[in-house]
DNA sequence: TATAAATGATAGTAATACTATCATTTATTT
DNA sequence: AAATAAATGATAGTATTACTATCATTTATA
């Protein structure tokens, strides 16, 4: 038997289900090939109808414009890297122990996710890197709120906040530093390929420097 | 006497160097205001045209394109905000001081300085909040780098990063830890006022909670 | 005053971001 | 198995964007 995992999204970022088709599915592969490749700016729906190899009012019928089919990815990715974290610290006693693992599984490259049979997850990870924050950093992220586009990534905060309290109960930002966590593993990530002297880490060891790195800026606030 | 402070910019971000007219100066000044109400997406030369009163073809002879003219803005903003926090702690003999200080500098809603008057580095640091990171998430960063697009950027986190380590000599990650306050400050100012369910702080006290957060962050780890 | 440099006015092109229409294929219901 | 509905393909069209080119006019400098 052929196990699939699904992530329910929200159903005003689409116009149809792309998950109910084989053209929906093939968009959303596609997608995450092209917008890896190309960088958003240069990604269109065009160049998307001609990789799938269909035409371009076939796109229109799945997602309303670019923007939100990136919200889609994002969202997906927040919401499979949630379930992630639950289902590999659910066996964890200790909160410490936890949470280093949740700094893990921030940071770390991503593997493709065979669970997931259209989605290459750790595509998907070099996205969320380089274009996440152009998701909300928009002069509609209000109105996109309003409308639920975030919550799987507030979700996925307020998992990682609860995780920092479990460490420290009188930690006064826990909030902050869950989305502090989440959007340094990106940039550090993201410097330590293409900005390096914003870093101090070199190019061999990779995400290890990045996951030592957060863990002793978390560690140390949350001790202090 | 009127005095006025000039920015050395990079040569190669611009065709003709924007203040040495009248023209070139109100193209930083109305793009400034246009970027920062309608979003960096929706700015375009046309409209940049229309506010001043000239064509899109003399808006290209000084810059090739947005995204340059918006690198231009972000390094001047860089460039200033070095010289400032030089110029505000070139007394300030303790390192903690001194590195609370530039925290303060990085993570304050800035005011208008009327040093610099085609400039509101009020509403550019607005820009920089929502469109700084624009800069650099680009298929082409390790071009726009070698072309020294990030110069300002790179001096202002070294600059930091000394400071960091007149704390600390022993601390591991200079680079990145400056790097992280000043994307860290941005970020938590966006979500402060667009996404405040990924803090912890209330509309009412604003910068302040940022900076307190961002010194019990830094302190914390550099004394550790 | 002559000359060069900067700007304005206008036109044009290829690509982007859509919307609309109708024919054809594929799936579902009776 | 036929009838009907839904999804896709093919094609066309529009407004806007992101430029480039040309030539006339204004402004600055030698």
């Amino acid at each position: 038997m052929k196990l699939e995992v699904q992530i329910k999204m929200n159903e005003t970022l689409y116009v149809r289900d792309p998950e109910q088709s084989e053209l929906g599915k093939n968009i959303i592969k596609y997608s995450i090939l092209l917008i890896q490749k190309k960088g958003f700016e240069v990604f269109t729906f065009k160049k998307l109808a001609e990789a799938i190899g269909t035409t371009e009012a076939s796109i229109y019928r799945y997602f309303e414009n670019k923007h939100k089919l990136l919200v889609y990815l994002i969202s997906w990715y927040w919401g499979w890297l949630e379930f992630q974290i639950i289902y590999q610290t659910k066996n964890v006693q200790d909160s410490k122990a936890k949470l280093k693992q949740v700094i893990t599984l921030l940071a770390t490259t991503v593997q493709d996710d065979i669970m997931t049979s259209h989605v290459d997850e750790s595509l998907l990870n070099q996205i969320l890197i380089s274009e996440g924050c152009k998701s909300y950093l928009t002069k509609h992220v209000q109105e996109d709120n309003k409308q639920e586009f975030f919550s799987p990534y507030k979700d996925l905060c307020k998992t990682v906040g609860e995780i920092i309290l479990e460490c420290n109960i009188q930690y006064k930002y826990p909030q902050s530093l869950a989305s502090t966590i989440i959007e340094v593993a990106h940039l550090q990530n993201f410097f330590l390929h293409n900005l390096p002297a914003l870093t101090d880490f070199d190019q061999t060891k990779k995400e290890d420097q990045i996951i030592e790195f957060l863990n002793n800026l978390v560690f140390s606030s949350i001790n202090n």
